[in-house]
DNA sequence: GTCTATAGGTGGATAGAC
DNA sequence: GTCTATCCACCTATAGAC
């Protein structure tokens, strides 16, 4: 039996899928699990405490993700295994992937998210990073500012999930598995132009 | 002097910056421009039938990008300048650009829009479709089926575009002089790829 | 084409009983 | 920890005067 509070944000962020932030309403997450309106309020001190809570377990579950794919052999290796973990973050959470990397700042609604959350972010975003310098270290990549690379390799990933997560690639692929399959071959190209072209290399990983 | 119809579109264009669709209301659409909630109702029939109009604007709009980008001489031309016209639109129509390409079609609020938009989205797509046809019959892309080619490229550049529109890119890229240098950096290693790599050509466009 | 008055709905939050 | 009762703010939309 899960308790209460954790119930409480399993709702909240299926209500987030109907439209978002503001779609989450107290009353319609008490409706959602038949409590009062006011029963809410024993967990969370209002909703923006409710909202923010959401948004750090969002965080915290992609940060799980990205660390639990350590452990490859060979830097192509754990570079690849962030990749998938990338995406199978988007595919079994995508109302939190929404959340972190989806939401433009402003619809928040509330100021500012804890500081925490942008620490966290920067974390994963440097663990993407030390993927790609490893690979250029070994000269798998092609030397460059790893940081700028990894922005590329980042925002092609996050621009065919998020085509995907909208539903403007349904007439592309059906099935999720359809999906995973483009997402590996998307991501070919790019993979190709990383490498040194020393003359005809077609090292596929 | 602009009519009232078109300073109601340009308000709630403005709102919908603020959180969303749910952020556009009839009241403050009409605080904004001293004018008395109802009067909007003169102009518009309800507030779906504003949020349509709002979003046909996006959608026409943006079709007036890309047509406009035809012109280059090459195919490799005609096809860099559907990508200027792409990041034009995103940098010039920000908040039109999150309504056409960042929206969860679930975030809309009101059920279908109309199917005069589909067919826009369908023929802007298969424009960049043709563009990629065209250099991979003069050789200039590697040979492939041009639709799955063509969204790799799209999500590549919607890719960058939406992490920057939705701040992630602040600590990268400060002004949008770099932002510009910094879409046309990351789009280089995955042009490299679709090039035929037939022993180290380099041909920059 | 714009106004005021108004109806009816939804949502955040508190107080106090159990 | 959950309930009911309650208040207040804000929203969509209509009716009818000007």
């Amino acid at each position: 039996m899960i308790d209460t509070h954790d119930r409480i944000l399993e709702t909240a962020k299926n209500l987030y899928h109907e439209g978002g932030f503001q779609s989450v309403t107290m009353r319609k997450v008490a409706a959602e699990l038949d409590l009062s309106a006011t029963a809410i309020y024993r967990h969370f001190r209002n909703k923006e405490h409710l909202l923010i809570a959401l948004f750090e377990d969002a965080h915290r579950t992609f940060t799980r993700y990205l660390w639990e794919s350590l452990g490859g052999g060979t830097p192509l290796e754990r570079f690849r295994s962030a990749g998938e973990a990338y995406l199978r973050f988007a595919l079994e959470e995508p109302l939190y992937y929404q959340m972190v990397f989806m939401a433009p700042s402003s619809h928040l609604g509330y100021e500012e998210m804890p500081e925490t959350i942008c620490e966290e972010l920067n974390r994963s975003f440097h663990f993407l990073v030390d993927r790609v310098r490893e690979c250029m270290n070994e000269g798998l990549f092609t030397e460059g500012v790893p940081e700028r690379t990894a922005v590329a390799v980042w925002a092609h990933s996050h621009g065919v999930i998020s085509l995907y997560l909208t539903g403007q690639l349904n007439d592309l692929v059906g099935s999720r598995e359809e999906f995973e399959a483009f997402y590996w071959e998307a991501m070919q190209p790019l993979m190709q132009g990383l490498q040194p072209h020393n003359g005809g290399g077609r090292d596929r990983s």
